[in-house]
DNA sequence: TCACTCTGATTAAACGATTAATCAGAGTGA
DNA sequence: TCACTCTGATTAATCGTTTAATCAGAGTGA
């Protein structure tokens, strides 16, 4: 029944060089006074040794438990993985580990989850909201990441300036009117995105905008989007606000006849994994992941330094915006005056 | 720089209720010799203080910090949600977190990965391998899911009978002539799969591989596959091996005028978040994650409940191949005996 | 010489849980 | 009455680390 850790503790190495193991503890983490050369043969024979301090005696004793949770109430998203390497590569280097946490979607089971990752004991949690949903029960400092208008966001991608640029990059190639399509009107980031992209347009331009979750409500899911009507009307770009609705009109275009980019644009937001390999490579606007993930975590763990009594506390960061870089592939090409409707039929 | 952490502990119930701290515990977990009304009024009384136990205490006491590893090499796998997902409900559900790991890809990292999560002390851990990676130096149970002929594998999806529903689903719409795509021709998963559709062929049946990494190798990444070219050498069906290589094949495809299902079919793997959205919606086969990561989880923990000594051992379990499930669609029709090549340009 | 400071180390007390060992008392049978 | 068992509880040790408190000894100034 007994599982005694395996390898070496700071007791042995203290009876093995015949000090205490204060001495070595505070060689070992530089605290406390130490002559130099005996911290240097400490340090030594715990190396030679392979000494690993144990997580459970620290975190008993520190009331710190060197974790961090990682929320994720959509975890259906295909951002995932990149926030989840993001986050964790930053956690990592500020030697932290994380625990992930999601609530198959359930808004209620959020709550859940994030008592879960307390009970856990983690030092604090990075949390990406589904909706605006109001973290601040967790008995642990949060930082947020969701979109620079939410209240409470610690930093996160500036969907707004990202719409903006792609409004921008379709002005230029002579699109006067633009379809706009999301697939949640509840979201915020959606919403910034779609906004940035009608404040990008210039005097001329027009835009509509088409929320899937709607018209899925209406005729069932996984519906056509009805796109080659909308070409029929005028539209020469579509501008969706997540790859992952440019890639559904995408191939609901092509597979009506309607050549991409040469009767019509189309764009996407985030830049996920199949966005290069597509034909035609999708036009698309990506989020420093690394750099949002390095800001939350760094203002996250600065916040747990520094605040002495545990407590539930909405970190923030100095920089709470991060740019997004327009990246131009083949789906957008200028504006075609007179796309050949002669083809076009609606499956 | 004091932490207490925050909430009552077994001495404060225990002081509270004028018992020992022992009794206390021994109420909790159920073990040792307390009287049944002693026990109730415990329970009762822990609860409404909201009691929480210290996993640190735990962990430092027992040697078990009721944390799983969640190695995933290749992060980039658009698989990660569902899978990350499902190891942590299952894992949840058997009363243990998960601390995620990942390595950006880079092989040798994987090993710095694997002795991280040691070094935080975890109690095992899975493993999806990117190739076949041998695990063995971890100083924990691993659980490994990569595929059955993989040697050392605890269970998975059985990718050879997933590819045998691909073939017969085509060779019932009259398809002889099929191109497999892959993108790795080192995976196992991938050749276990290619091998399934190969031996679920009938007889006059003729099939090719392409493998993308190749053909990237020669040309450029992102490099066009060449399909139409291989639509003109009689290939009416194209099986890929994961379902972005379909997605690749497929807007290629269209892209050339080529019309899916009417003129070929394309089928793929795993069923992910984009195959029922695209146009057409996508054939696939999927795999049941839930079950896959809930056979591995439980294993997992068996082993830990029964190996008294921490010791670095590969997970066995009783069902090691759970069966793929064929998911029609829209882009899977009969073999067209004369594609329109007339159409056909290559970009 | 005495009081004082400074350095470099040790002692010992936590942190919160688990659990083997112990113990008081009641009941039982001879 | 004595020895024994059984029950229901307590005592105390332990896991590994951190850190405040203490201490011995050397150096210093008066």
């Amino acid at each position: 029944m007994a599982t005694p850790r395996p390898g070496p503790n700071l007791s042995r190495i203290a009876t093995s060089l015949g000090v205490s193991v204060a001495t070595v503890s505070n060689a070992l983490s530089g605290k406390g006074r130490v002559s130099g050369q005996l911290v240097e043969r400490i340090r030594e024979h715990a190396a030679e040794l392979g000494y690993v301090p144990s997580q459970a005696g620290r975190a008993l004793r520190t009331g710190r438990s060197g974790v961090l949770g990682l929320v994720l109430p959509d975890i259906a998203n295909p951002l995932f993985p990149k926030i989840a390497q993001a986050i964790q590569f930053a956690a990592s280097a500020a030697g932290y580990g994380v625990l992930i946490a999601d609530s198959r979607g359930d808004v209620a089971a959020q709550t859940e989850a994030i008592n879960r990752l307390v009970e856990r004991g983690v030092d604090g949690m990075v949390v990406i909201p589904r909706r605006a949903t109001r973290i601040s029960s967790a008995a642990c400092p949060v930082a947020v990441i969701d979109t620079p208008s939410t209240p409470g966001n610690t930093v996160a991608a500036d969907h707004w300036q990202g719409g903006h640029e792609i409004a921008g990059h379709l002005a230029g190639l002579g699109h006067r009117r633009i379809l706009i399509i999301g697939n949640n009107q509840e979201s915020n980031v959606q919403n910034d995105r779609a906004g940035g992209i009608r404040s990008g347009m210039r005097p001329g331009m027009h835009s509509e905008t088409l929320w899937i979750d709607r018209l899925e409500q209406e005729n069932g899911g996984d519906c056509p989007l009805g796109l080659p009507e909308k070409v029929r009307q005028g539209f020469t770009a579509f501008a969706a606000l997540s790859d992952l609705q440019a890639l559904r009109a995408l191939t609901e275009l092509q597979q009506a006849g309607i050549t991409i980019p040469t009767d019509v644009s189309v764009t996407g937001f985030d830049d996920l994994i199949w966005s290069p390999v597509v034909t035609p490579s999708l036009t698309t606007v990506r989020m420093d992941m690394d750099r949002i993930a390095g800001i939350a975590v760094s203002a996250l763990v600065d916040t747990i330094r520094t605040s002495s009594i545990r407590e539930g506390m909405l970190v923030t960061a100095e920089i709470e915006r991060v740019a997004m870089q327009l990246i131009v592939r083949q789906s957008s090409g200028p504006a075609n005056p007179a796309p050949r409707t002669s083809e076009m039929e609606n499956m």
